[in-house]
DNA sequence: TGCCTGATTGCCT
DNA sequence: GGCAATCAGGCAA
């Protein structure tokens, strides 16, 4: 796939099956994309957090499998995505083997392509406004309950990135993750150092 | 059954 | 900085 001067070939699922705060290292500077019939919309990813299952009293797999959560323990390199204070929905990827229940919550993009598209759906004009949170780039994107459990590594919905892809160690920023209370301390959060487009410095 | 909390966002003061 | 919107899960009664 061609995004902007890239191009890019979609990651495979033995990507998703490592180590869960090993993949969301990686995730960062790969790209997600998702066709529709609108249109194709993408972003590079700047801000991901781990999520890990029973080990995590923060993870909603903590307390184990639900009808809600039920694809978190699914094929590693599907999305969970999850319906969160009544109004928006979150995108994650989940991680290890089948029946584990650890996945990472995908919470920024940088804008890529379809970025009117991005627009016109998010009701908001600033670029930086599209994609800096884990609610607004799944409206940007259009990312809902029908993507619970969809196939990444093949469909519509994908992510991808270039042959040889990762960043360096000191261009990758560590932190809290954001808005929880348990386990809040953590360092479970990764960003792209210095990218203006994640939910928060 | 009822109440509280939450991996959020955007509008209001 | 405060707070409403709006719903599903968890827990107490």
């Amino acid at each position: 796939m061609r995004i902007g001067s890239e191009t890019l070939v979609r990651l495979p699922r033995a990507f998703y099956a490592g180590d869960t705060t090993s993949v969301a290292r990686s995730l960062l500077g790969t790209v997600l994309v998702l066709e529709t019939s609108d249109g194709r919309t993408a972003g590079r990813i700047v801000e991901t957090e781990a999520y890990l299952g029973v080990l995590d009293a923060a993870a909603h797999s903590y307390r184990g499998r639900t009808a809600r959560n039920a694809a978190m323990f699914g094929l590693p390199g599907r999305a969970y995505v999850y319906f969160s204070y009544g109004v928006h929905y979150c995108f994650n990827v989940v991680t290890r083997e089948s029946g584990v229940g650890e996945a990472v919550l995908v919470r920024a993009l940088e804008p890529l392509e379809g970025i009117e598209l991005m627009r016109a759906r998010r009701g908001r004009a600033n670029l930086r406004d599209l994609c800096n949170g884990p609610g607004k780039l799944a409206q940007a994107l259009s990312i809902g309950p029908q993507h619970d459990g969809a196939d990444l590594v093949r469909g519509p919905l994908g992510i991808f990135a270039p042959r040889d892809h990762g960043l360096a160690e000191h261009e990758i920023a560590v932190a809290k993750r954001v808005g929880i209370t348990k386990a809040a301390d953590a360092l479970l959060r990764f960003h792209v150092r210095g990218n203006p487009f994640v939910s928060r410095p």
